[in-house]
RNA sequence: GGGCCGUUAGCUCAAUCAGGCAGAGCACCUGACUCUUAAUCAGUAGGUUGUUGGUUCGAUUCCAACACGGCCCA
C-alpha cells in the first residue's frame, strides 16, 4: 500500500512538484466563508477571490472536473477543480494527490444546485504530501487501543472527538476566568518535590544528578500554595498536573490535572458557594446549560446543592444505626455484613477511617445530584483545620457528583503545633518498604510558624469535571495521550 | 492482582459454533465520466489471521502460555 503511493509520489516528483513547500498564505478560513456569502446566492465566483488551506478528506472525481472536501480548524468546504479553470498541468498533478493531503487553492465561490456553498478553484497546489492512507471515512476510526495511542488519527477521523477536546479546553478557560475574576492569581509550584505532600498517594521518584537528591513528582501543590498565602498573595491558584503512582483505570490516569485554589479570610462554606457559582457558571459556557446529562443521568447545577454531614449521610442512605458509632466493634461488623473488607489493616484503623470506608464504599456511588459531604473525621483530614465545636472533626467538605468525588475542601489548619502533630501521627501509619521517605516538611511547619492568615482552599479534578461536561465514561476519552503500555507495533 | 471479552487487508467487519483453498464494503491501483457529496460504472491488486508452542493428514478455527487492549471487580 505504502510502496504504491511511493511510486505514484516519485511521479510527481518526476513531474517537478515539490512535496513539501512552505510559502503558502491564507487569506480565509472555512468559517470566515460563512460570513462571506451572508445574504448571496448563486454564482458570486467573479466577485472576490480567496486563498484557502485544509487537510483533503474525500475526492468525488469525474474526466475533467471533481468536488473535494477539504477541511481546516474551523470546518470543512466543499471545493469544484475543474480542468479548463486549473489548466490541465495543475489537473494532471491534482490528479495524483491523494486523499489526506494538504491543499492550497484560489477561486472564488458558487452555489451548487443544491444550494451548497463551493470553492471553485482556479489554482490548486500541493501543501503536504500524506505517505500513509487515513482510515475508511464511513466508519473511521473505532479500535479504542488505536484511537488512544495514535490520537491525532482519532481526531482527523473523529468529530466528536475533535469537539471534545475544544470542550475541554473551553472549560479550563472559562474556570480561569472564573477565578481571574475573583482576584485570585494564577501561579505555578513545583512539580519536582523533595518530599512529596499534600495528599496520601504513592508518588513517582526521580533523580537529579547535579544536585545529587532524590525527587518527587508532585502528588499535589498544596504545602506550596499555601506558603504563597502565608507569603501574603491571600487569593492563589494553579491548574497544573499531579502524579500518582498508581492503577490505571476508566477513573485514573498517572497523570491527571488538578485545580487548586486557595483564599484567606473564607471558610470551607463559603467554597462551597463558590463551587456552586462556579460549576453553573462553566457549564453554561460549556454546554450552554446548567443541567447536563451524563451517563444517561440528568444532573443539575442549578440552585443550592444539598449539603450533609457525613454521619448523617451514612445514617440515611447506609443504614448505618446512630447507636454503633460510637463502637469499633460494631461498625467492623456492620462492615463485615456488607461484604467490606479491610485486609490486614482493620486492627490499625481509628473509627474515623472505618467511617470512611463505609462511606466510600455505600454512599458515595449513590450520591448522583451534586452533594456536599461535611463533617469529615480529623483522622483522615491532617491538613484541615479542626471543628471549633467538634474537635474530633473537621471543617471540611468533599462535592460529589454522578456517584464519584469531584471535589475536596476545607478551611485550612494553620496552627503549626497542631499541624506538627498530626504529621507525626500521619508517620506512624506509614507502612515499612513505603518509598516515600519518612520525613516531615518542616519548612512548611516552619512556613506556619510564621503566620498563615485563615484561609480556605479547595481542590477541584478538571479530567473528572471534563468527563462530566462531555458525558466520557472513561478518563481516557477526556486524556488527549493516555497513559499506556508501549505497543510492539503499530 | 482477579474475572469476562477482544486482536483477521490501510480502516470497518464476516468466516471460527461443527478444523478442509480467508471474504465483503470503503481506501489503494488502471480505465470511463464537467453539479458530486458514503458519487457511479468496469477491471486489477492487497493477508506470516497479535506472538510462541501443542493436538491433527490438515489450525484463523481446538488447547496452552505470552503480549497488547476493552469492560467489570479488588
Amino acid at each position: 500500500m505504502i510502496q504504491r503511493r511511493k511510486e505514484k509520489i516519485q511521479a510527481l516528483v518526476e513531474a517537478g512538484v515539490e512535496l513539501f513547500p512552505n510559502d503558502y498564505r491564507i487569506s480565509h478560513t472555512v468559517q470566515d466563508i460563512q460570513h462571506l456569502v451572508e445574504g448571496k446566492s448563486g454564482d458570486i465566483s467573479g466577485e472576490f477571490s480567496v486563498s484557502m488551506a485544509g487537510r483533503m478528506m474525500a475526492v468525488n472525481l469525474f474526466g475533467k472536473s471533481a468536488f473535494i472536501r477539504f477541511r481546516d480548524r474551523t470546518g470543512q468546504l466543499q471545493a469544484y477543480i475543474r480542468m479548463d479553470k486549473v489548466g490541465a498541468p495543475a489537473y494532471a498533478m491534482f490528479k495524483k494527490l491523494d486523499i489526506g493531503d494538504f491543499v492550497g487553492m484560489t477561486g472564488g465561490l458558487f452555489q451548487t444546485k443544491t444550494g451548497e456553498w463551493t470553492l471553485l478553484a482556479d489554482s490548486i497546489r500541493l501543501l503536504s504530501k500524506a505517505m500513509r492512507p487515513l482510515p475508511e471515512k464511513f466508519h473511521g476510526l473505532k479500535d479504542p487501543e488505536k484511537r488512544y495511542r495514535q490520537r491525532y488519527l482519532d481526531l482527523i477521523m473523529n468529530g466528536d472527538v475533535r469537539e471534545l477536546f475544544m470542550k475541554r479546553s473551553r472549560m479550563v478557560q472559562a474556570i480561569r476566568a472564573f477565578l481571574l475574576d475573583r482576584a485570585f492569581l494564577e501561579v505555578e509550584t513545583p512539580m519536582m518535590q523533595p518530599l512529596p505532600g499534600g495528599a496520601d498517594a504513592k508518588p513517582f521518584k526521580t533523580f537529579h544528578n547535579s544536585l545529587s537528591m532524590d525527587l518527587f513528582l508532585r502528588i499535589a501543590p498544596e504545602l506550596y500554595l499555601k506558603r504563597l498565602i502565608t507569603g501574603g498573595f491571600e487569593r492563589v491558584f494553579e491548574i497544573n498536573r499531579n502524579f500518582r503512582n498508581e492503577g490505571i483505570s476508566t477513573r485514573h490516569n498517572p497523570e491527571f490535572t488538578m485545580l487548586e485554589f486557595y483564599q484567606a479570610y473564607a471558610t470551607y462554606e463559603d467554597l462551597m458557594t463558590m463551587t456552586e457559582e462556579m460549576f453553573r457558571d462553566v457549564a453554561r459556557q460549556v454546554t450552554g446549560s446548567a443541567r447536563i446529562v451524563y451517563q444517561g443521568e440528568t444532573i443539575d447545577f442549578g440552585e443550592t446543592w444539598r449539603r450533609l454531614p457525613m454521619l448523617e449521610s451514612l445514617e440515611k442512605i447506609a443504614g448505618v444505626d446512630p447507636s454503633m458509632l460510637d463502637s469499633r466493634e460494631q461498625l467492623l461488623d456492620f462492615a463485615g455484613s456488607k461484604g467490606i473488607s479491610f485486609g490486614g489493616e482493620s486492627d490499625d484503623m481509628g473509627i474515623g477511617k472505618i467511617l470512611t470506608k463505609l462511606f466510600d464504599v455505600l454512599v458515595e456511588p449513590k450520591l448522583i445530584q451534586p452533594t456536599f459531604i461535611t463533617g469529615y473525621p480529623i483522622e483522615v483530614s491532617p491538613l484541615s483545620r479542626r471543628s471549633s465545636r467538634q474537635p474530633e472533626f473537621a471543617d471540611r467538605f468533599e462535592l460529589f457528583i454522578a456517584g464519584r468525588e469531584i471535589a475536596n475542601g476545607f478551611s485550612e489548619l494553620n496552627d503549626p503545633e497542631d499541624q506538627k502533630n498530626r504529621f507525626v501521627e500521619q508517620l506512624n501509619h506509614k507502612e515499612a518498604g513505603d518509598e516515600t521517605p519518612h520525613m516531615i516538611d518542616e519548612d512548611y511547619i516552619t512556613a506556619l510558624e510564621y503566620g498563615m492568615p485563615p484561609t480556605a482552599g479547595e481542590g477541584i479534578g478538571i479530567d473528572r469535571l471534563a468527563m462530566l461536561l462531555t458525558d466520557s465514561a472513561s478518563i481516557r476519552d477526556v486524556i488527549l495521550f493516555p497513559h499506556m503500555k508501549p505497543a510492539e507495533k503499530l
